[in-house]
DNA sequence: TATGCACATGTTATCGATAACAGCGTGACA
DNA sequence: TGTCACGCTGTTATCGATAACATGTGCATA
């Protein structure tokens, strides 16, 4: 016994398909009755809409394309969930997919996606492989790239400076005080953000002229809550004169602090430690650690909400021009430094 | 100009779209020649696949569906990933969505998702609207539920008795001496698995003789860290002479912990504190956390081979029958406790 | 009464691919 | 030399819906 098709539905209620498609559909002008009877029969039926079909020939999918670094215990799942949120009731449908921090993966999941026909696509930063980049200038869709500033944006961008970002943390901890200040973070530049992160530590400590910078490269990106627990051993080791640690993340930073005091060795007296991202544990840990908090969730909201004017302007065949959304941050200070 | 399609391919490599077609999927008999050409041709376009109408001709779309309660901080992230490295290869995308723990929630989403036509279903746990249940036995895809062992399962089922690891992990306090042990848990029954354990926790403790039983409810599922903290402060307001709490899970626990320290609490002395799930921070924390570690991975990994072989089975039109896995899941003891 | 418009519904063509079958050339084998 | 099988490619029908246009009815207005 095969699934029902609209035509069972409409031979069933007595009317022809474009009768039933029009009743599923919302706006469409249809009398109250014949509804009525449609819907019982759908009811009886047990039937559900195909939208395969349907997109196919209305040229709408309702797909959006996503393309995260990772959905274990990071940003990106609270940018999802912004973006989720801000298509809610528009009838798209999010396609999220993670590429575990590689662009490789990331390309081949572009083109996956794109075999979907998305009627737009969020990506995660602004370093693709050549063909990634090909793919997505050409798709012809609205494309968001988020969580960075690139300097050549393929379409809308929604992020901020990672770089600057981290500098002001510098700042920050220059400001109270702390000259010999630290960077942990993963070994490779597989995460860029966190490349980004440290090139922007090594500029604002020029920049301040403290000369000698210490960075701790540490374990394959994302860096997780043990391997900073085992990066600021091995940082007192090689530098004990350290005053101030800047992590990657927050959880490279927790890993960190908690390892501290397993140790004994007292935050911030002995050594401040700040982190990235206001992850809910810095927040929650004892003692709270200092932070630079970057909206993740608003990065998603906002670029689902300028996804929302893209696609009705692709609709409308009135394409709007390329933006720029940059998102704020702040330090948040707290007991760690 | 608009996206090229197969006819476009197909011409200008000077062959049917139905070589084309096979050109580009794997498996096809095809002269080499042939392939090279229509590959320059796609290449020159840019020719992306449409899956939308291939799989409208094909009755397949490579969807798989799965529902989970969050994708932000949980168990359930690790879940979607075992489940998509277990259909790595197989050509299945996933068509991740999550509830929020509300099972009205669950039944729009798994309408919307039955409207793309998976071609299986994971949904977490065994309580749906009776909407949902229907939606699901009707929809004629391999179902499979998660995380639970419902009495009266849709289909298949891969999951463990969130009751009995709970009671299991009180007849490991009490083994270790504690008596006086009290559970922190939601406010609602929403999250169904929260409300499991804690009956998990009473019928254990009435077991043991132990009659008292102190379950502190605070906060609507999943209760969040800070969440877990304030809740331990009324706990011991309430029931000042409580030797041990059990936490509904890691993440509460992690804040119950916290929120000691803060107050000079010593753990396990003052208070013994407990969680479940096994997230990385409760291995990290000082003092780590006693759990329960319930392998949100391998439950994620064993659905996604499930599903293979489910549907394989589909295709091939020999169903294979409904089967339950129950997964391991085993106390962690740590210095919490 | 004639005109016209709004509303409700039906008809036809089409979206872009794939299934199923057909055709054709080549080589092996009796 | 005839037959058959196999490898490769084309033709036709179709998947299940929706767009665009056509039709028919009723009612208001001039």
């Amino acid at each position: 016994m095969l699934a029902p098709t609209m035509t069972d539905v409409a031979k069933r209620a007595g009317v022809s398909t474009m009768t039933v498609s029009r009743a599923l559909r919302d706006g469409a002008s249809i009398a109250k009755e014949t509804r009525d009877r449609i819907m019982q029969a759908v009811e009886d039926l047990g039937y559900v809409l195909d939208q395969s079909a349907g997109s196919l020939s209305s040229k709408r999918t309702g797909f959006v394309a996503v393309l995260v670094p990772s959905i274990n215990n990071s940003n990106f799942a609270d940018t999802a969930r912004g973006l989720t949120d801000a298509l809610q009731g528009s009838g798209l449908q999010l396609l999220l997919s993670y590429t575990d921090y590689s662009v490789e993966n990331e390309e081949s999941l572009i083109e996956s996606m794109l075999r979907r026909r998305p009627e737009g696509i969020v990506v995660t930063g602004g370093r693709h492989t050549a063909r990634g980049r090909k793919l997505l200038e050409n798709c012809s869709i609205p494309v968001i790239e988020t969580w960075d500033l690139p300097t050549a944006p393929v379409n809308h961008v929604v992020g901020f400076s990672n770089a600057e970002a981290s500098a002001t943390l510098v700042r920050h901890l220059h400001a109270k005080g702390y000259r010999r200040i630290a960077f942990i973070g993963g070994t490779t530049n597989r995460d860029t953000r966190g490349a980004d992160r440290r090139s922007g530590y090594e500029a604002a400590m020029r920049d301040l002229g403290l000369t000698e910078s210490r960075v701790m490269s540490f374990g394959t990106p994302p860096i997780s809550m043990k391997q900073g627990g085992e990066a600021i051993v091995r940082l007192l080791e090689q530098w004990p004169d350290v005053e101030a640690a800047i992590c990657v993340s927050d959880l490279s930073a927790f890993g960190a602090l908690m390892e501290c005091q397993r140790r004994g060795w007292k935050v911030p007296e002995r050594i401040a430690l700040a982190g990235f991202g206001d992850f809910e544990i810095s927040g929650t840990c004892y003692p709270a650690i200092t932070t630079v908090g970057v909206h993740c969730y608003d990065i998603g909201n906002s670029a689902g909400k300028l996804l929302l004017r893209a696609i009705e302007g692709e609709r409308n065949r009135q394409p709007i021009a390329a933006e720029t959304i940059i998102t704020d941050y702040e330090v948040i200070a707290r007991e760690s430094t």
